[in-house]
DNA sequence: GACTAAATTTCGGTA
DNA sequence: TACCGAAGTTTAGTC
């Protein structure tokens, strides 16, 4: 029977090492010997990287989840296996299992807690923008509310045109379908408000994709691409040309 | 005017340095001064990790880029900066900045390519397992046809019950809105085929939300919780019970 | 805590 | 190559 000890640590600690990996929970996944980068975070978490490909590593463990370190089997020992790592989840018992044949090199160190990311650009903003310039839409046209809420959520913007019939925006960075069927639950709904109805839509995205264009205009709603740095433009009076 | 040098890596290189990053591209972000996980992979892309939370880096930039590294401008060396790091994506103009305080360590190494990952067990497994044993959701089913083409895309499953009625399964691991609102699309669609008319439907997953079963339900569509164990077992007589 | 929608999504398959 | 849908999606926000 393997001794094992259970590591805690409190610093990040990255390894490169040659090993095989094995996962097993939603589902099965396994990766060959070769050599990789194995990041284990502070809160347990342990990421498999190789030295390509974008941001998502190989295979990985989210924290909440324990590292154990154990010794090979006689047959792992044979097949040139040093140390057994294994990383469970704790509530949905799913394993990871690091073969470690040979460990190249390694760095650890005290990160302590992050300060965090701040971000400006995304959805929320073109939201503000289009809502400020709801004009660029059609003349006429005014900003009710922003995150008008229905039963079924918000809907990004309500808006009057110059006739004074309730518009339903829909904003989106990149709109797909899914938007498209977002905004018609929402305007089914309010169409349903005599208040409201007759509801119009528009599906307002920086880039509309042409199945999304075509079920949106099938559906009689109105298709819009956003310019941000237009919006922005007209924004700032800096960046505004006279 | 600060000197320049170009680096090309042909192995992965990290290190874990106090350094503040600013990316600029799709959107703003700022990272302030603190010490995290710089990965310099082999195709130049950059990882910058924090000690916590899950395999996402706080901030990237994706392959293909360059890494250039500068020295910094006086008011940034008084700010107590040494190295400049400009990461610049090829054809999106994407910048990150990585202002180095201080290299506390770093290792670095050549992997090689990766042999990759194998999987078993995904939303194709289970769409397999269940038109192989399509008589678990009625008496008489039958499968005609796994990926039946649409001219809005491929139905999961179409299959016909006891009486001959064509079926049109839709499968999802978890399934959500976003599922009911796929699968409705394709039955308006197939309904006004002559030939398949009437298709009923049925939404399959392993797990279904509660909101997606009272919209499934709300228009006639059928919800089945599949047991991906259950079926595994039926397909595999070694674990069936007799 | 459950659920919904966004994401600098990434990733794989197909037309 | 563009587009579409899945992902061990992750993450953030709301109810």
């Amino acid at each position: 029977m393997p001794t094992v000890s259970h590591v805690q640590l409190t610093a990040v600690r990255v390894v490169i090492a040659k090993c095989q990996v094995d996962y097993a929970g939603r589902l099965s996944a396994h990766l060959p010997l070769a050599t990789r980068v194995l990041m284990i975070k502070a809160d347990g978490s342990v990421l498999v990287h190789s030295d390509g490909g974008s941001y998502k590593p190989l295979n990985w463990m989210s924290p909440p989840c324990t590292l154990t370190v154990g010794e090979p089997s006689e047959d792992q020992t044979d097949a040139g296996f040093t140390e057994i790592w294994t990383v469970r989840q704790k509530k949905t018992d799913d394993t990871l299992v690091i073969s470690i044949a040979e460990i190249v090199t390694e760095i650890e160190h005290e990160l302590g807690l992050d300060p965090g990311l701040v971000k400006d650009g995304v959805e929320a903003h073109l939201q503000e923008l289009l809502a400020e310039h709801i004009h660029t839409l059609g003349d006429g046209f005014t900003t009710i509310r922003r995150e008008y809420m229905t039963a079924i959520g918000p809907v990004d913007i309500l808006a009057r045109d110059a006739a004074g019939s309730s518009i339903a925006v829909e904003i989106k960075r990149r709109g797909g379908i899914d938007g498209v069927e977002q905004l018609t639950r929402y305007l089914e709904l309010m169409n349903r408000d005599p208040k409201l109805a007759p509801v119009t839509g528009v599906f307002a995205a920086q880039e509309i994709k042409p199945q999304a264009r075509t079920l949106a205009e099938d559906r009689g709603i109105r298709c819009v691409v956003l310019d941000y740095d237009a919006l922005r433009g007209m924004d700032d009076p800096e960046t505004r040309l006279f």
